[in-house]
RNA sequence: GCCGGGGUAGGGUAGCGGUUAUCCUGUAGCCCUGUGGAGGCUACGAUCUGGGUUCGAUUCUCAGUCCCGGCCCCA
């Protein structure tokens, strides 16, 4: 009986496996560099955790089940929950900010499509503890970083919802939670139908339509002619200030409205090219979670990047390892045996572990695409030597073991 | 949950009512038991699942399932 995998999930070959732990070792590198630590948490986690965080509404789109105990739990659909209740389960009384990382795969039930799947891996960064645009530039910064290590073009759009809730203060909070989504999916005339609807004053609708296509250098100063000196903008000015200074490129886009109530003040989102209906490879902002899951006032900002949709784009391939086969003859197996262990120690070696002929061999060596063989045969073991064949060139000399490693290793 | 396009050896394919189900590639082995890549030969290996129509279904039909793309959603 043959057993499918399970839709949406994946099988990751070797090539491909490790092309993505090269990729991965890359942005860990990133964020190494920025004084990140990271953190692991629970694959599965009690169901309350997202409901609490998302709404019950999540529930469709979770993988979660009843354990054995009767307890409603479900495998994690992302991960800033998850931090959230890790910080205040254990670490708020350590020095702030802390400046955290993840790499783990999520489980989300919905339908697979191009760069979705049900099993998929974030790669996320979060700062607790600052409320300051400090921490948002850098956050900011690190993903594009990150992004840019990796050799993506991203395409980087930054926002602050302080701006446009503060056109919309007025409005009860259902109305302003349907505008938000309408503006998210750029649903300019849905948005205008919408507002006509509500009846919202000729104030507040020109306001929004002008603040959402609002954009280039001068988009503050327009913004200000708008809606005048708020407090927002004065953070969001000096945000922009900071993110040139770290050389990151963006688009001002008071248009990104990210969803969910807990989003505070900057947003931002990175799309990229090549990725059909799923083009986002990267969404964040500031956001207040901790109250929720009974911590203090305590604001974070963070980001996650949808690994995946990079794989799917990111063309950096890695070095390949030299690497050796060591062939041998029937009666000089255990002496292979002895020169394949002292090789390990320094270069990737493969031995025959099918008696094959010695032909067979080096025609396995070649199949496999061995940079060198190391033949052990009878006439290298009565010498105390070996052959180094120069699987390229097809060049072989007889020589110590010792000279054979210190030529593979060049 | 909805819409469209698809499922034939491990990968890529031909056949479209009756075939020994085609070819390429792959893997294993032999020709050739101390020298690889070529060639020849041999072996291995497939009609997604279940109903229906039919004397007979890989082919037609229905349902399911999985894959691909899109919608909804996207924390």
């Amino acid at each position: 009986m043959k057993i499918s995998k399970p839709r949406g999930t994946r099988d990751f070959l070797p090539e491909e496996t490790t092309r993505r732990r090269h990729v991965e070792n890359i942005m860990r590198q990133v964020v190494n560099n920025w004084g990140y630590h990271e953190i692991i948490t629970p694959t599965f986690e009690k169901l309350d955790l997202f409901t609490l965080k998302s709404g019950e509404g999540v529930v469709g789109e979770l993988y979660n089940f009843m354990d054995k105990g009767n307890r409603e739990m479900t495998l994690r659909p992302e991960l800033t929950a998850p931090v959230m209740r890790m910080y205040v389960n254990g670490l708020q009384a350590n020095p702030r900010p802390l400046k955290l990382f993840y790499f783990e795969n999520c489980f989300r039930y919905e339908r697979p499509q191009k760069g979705r799947y049900r099993e998929f891996w974030q790669f996320g960064v979060e700062v607790i503890g600052s409320k300051l645009t400090d921490a948002d530039a850098e956050i900011i910064a690190l993903a594009s970083e990150m992004i840019r290590a990796v050799g993506i073009q991203g395409d980087l759009h930054v926002g602050h919802l302080g701006i446009i809730r503060h056109v919309l203060r007025d409005l009860g909070s259902e109305e302003q939670t349907k505008i938000m989504r309408l503006v998210d999916k750029k649903d300019d005339s849905g948005l205008e139908d919408y507002l006509e609807e509500i009846h919202a004053s000729a104030e507040i609708r020109r306001n929004v339509l002008e603040l959402i296509c609002l954009s280039g250098e001068d988009a503050v100063l327009k913004a200000r002619q708008i809606i005048g000196d708020i407090e927002e903008l004065d953070h969001f000015e000096e945000l922009l200030t900071l993110l040139a200074a770290y050389g990151v490129n963006y688009n001002i886009d008071f248009g990104i409205a990210r969803g969910l109530d807990y989003y505070t003040g900057m947003v931002f989102e990175i799309y990229a090219e090549g990725l059909g209906a799923q083009n986002q490879v990267c969404g964040g902002g500031s956001y207040q979670l901790i109250q929720l899951f009974g911590g203090g006032d305590v604001p974070s900002t963070g980001f996650g990047l949808g690994f995946d949709r990079i794989m799917e784009i990111c063309k950096i391939e890695p070095d390949r390892a030299v690497n050796a086969v060591v062939i041998a003859t029937d009666e000089t197996r255990t002496d292979a045996i002895r020169v394949a262990t002292a090789m390990r120690e320094t270069i990737p070696v493969y031995l025959d572990i099918m008696k094959r002929n010695f032909k067979a061999q080096l025609s396995y060596a070649n199949n496999m695409n061995a940079d060198f063989a190391v033949i052990v045969g009878k006439r290298e073991v009565e010498a105390g030597q070996v052959t180094l064949k120069d699987m390229h060139s097809g060049e072989q000399t007889q020589l110590t073991l010792e000279e054979a490693i210190r030529q593979i290793t060049l």
